[in-house]
DNA sequence: TAGTGGTCTAGACCACTCC
DNA sequence: GAGTGGTCTAGACCACTAA
């Protein structure tokens, strides 16, 4: 049926669509021909034409807004420097760790709820506690120019942190780690394990997911000098906003 | 129409099925029910079950078989070690990096394919050459327990490596980085760029990735001693194979 | 061979956007 | 108000899997 030997219409039109934005005849934004448009050009039923839109849709390469048609889809991510941002030498300084990313446009925290909670089984793992453990648990989210980008939640033991600015809303200049290190807990080391999935349904609300974006998910672990956790974090980032930048020496 | 308010019917069985998933009554590897068995369930047509089979599969977490049923999709990610892998004790003893990975089972390398080549536009901006530069491309395909996991792409500008067992097949014990450092140009400095996406076409077939898994691409580089780049990877790996880890001082 | 998912048709009504 | 995508129905044929 066509060049490739591809007998599915769907495929075929979903091919022939992708080719009209990989030449750059369909540009970031533009709208791509329409179901009715579709149905008539290749002489299919809707179900058909649907089809191959979703195929593009599911690639994320493409995105529906209902009554206006589908358009090729933007992107314009914001380097995340995974462990320039984490230096002492930041969150020492008063400055947030934010202020390193790459944002273009004001950062902000929504959806804030700090409480003081039974860790649960995967934080409990992380921070070498008995599951259930008191925990303050710091539950956020971060809007970079009014669009959600993070859905971020902090657990601390509550040996540390309870009855400090820790469990506070604003945690002040510098952040959790200001503060931890000024309770004696100075972070000196860290981990992050990522890994990229499709988000839950969840996710899609709360992060504002167009079909075919995936999450990264970043489990951080903060160590002190003698070896202990006291901090662990699970970030759930939008795929289509970041790109996660890490630098180490050989 | 149920407690969320939700009137969709595929959108509403689809909970209902990843209810069974999160629930625990349906496990790793279990079917889930038919479109036969859906359509008389809930009383709708055929293109409404397959819609809610479609949303679950488009999350990752089932995947259908055709002629045998649709399951409940099993992972089990390789833990990656971002800077510990790549550090000089492991490649200077003449180890491959990817022992450093947890992998279970053997791995191997596929599809290679080593020309000297025009840099392309991306790799030559990280390399900081002019486009078209001659570079030394090393194609290959990783595969672990016979599943194909990664595919990578190096390049090593020409002026370096040309002539050496860079260019070679089989580039020896320690690989790449063992070789570059005899010849004088030894990495000390990397910095990887983690993006994720859901693949193209062509990373579907190479992957055989099933739908709904992302995966995620990684642009690696390597600086010598002087602060010159002596080679540039773009690692694309399938999402549901690997959990990326990094560690690093405040 | 019976059952499964994959593809496709030809209709329908709806909510939404844009002019 | 015309056009758009979202949902849904009720059929059909096919290739594939598993008993």
């Amino acid at each position: 049926m066509d060049a490739r030997g591809e007998a599915r219409k769907h495929v075929r039109i979903a091919d022939d669509l992708r080719a009209m934005i990989r030449s750059g005849e369909l540009r970031d934004g533009d709208r791509l021909p329409g179901e009715n448009t579709i149905m008539e050009r290749y002489g299919v039923a809707r179900m058909t034409a649907r089809q191959a839109l979703a195929d593009l849709q599911n690639e994320g390469i493409a995105v529906a807004r209902k009554g206006a048609g589908v358009f090729v889809r933007t992107f314009r991510p914001v380097r995340r420097f995974g462990n320039r941002r984490l230096g002492r030498d930041v969150w020492g300084s008063g400055r947030s760790i934010w202020d390193v990313d790459e944002t273009q446009g004001p950062a902000e925290v929504d959806r804030l709820t700090v409480r003081e909670v039974p860790a649960p089984d995967d934080a409990a793992r992380l921070l070498g506690v008995p599951p259930g453990t008191p925990v303050i648990s710091r539950d956020r989210r971060y809007l970079v120019a009014g669009r959600p980008v993070q859905h971020a939640v902090a657990y601390i033991p509550a040996v540390i942190a309870a009855g400090t600015p820790i469990a506070d809303e604003d945690t002040g200049p510098g952040g959790i780690y200001a503060r931890l290190a000024e309770l004696g807990h100075a972070p000196v080391k860290f981990t992050e394990e990522i890994r990229a999935r499709m988000p839950t349904r969840e996710e899609v609300e709360a992060l504002a997911l167009a079909p075919g974006t995936p999450v990264v998910s970043i489990a951080r672990v903060a160590f002190a000098q003698d070896g202990h956790v006291v901090e662990v974090s699970q970030l759930t980032l939008s795929a289509a906003e970041y790109i996660l930048h890490y630098e180490f020496d050989a």
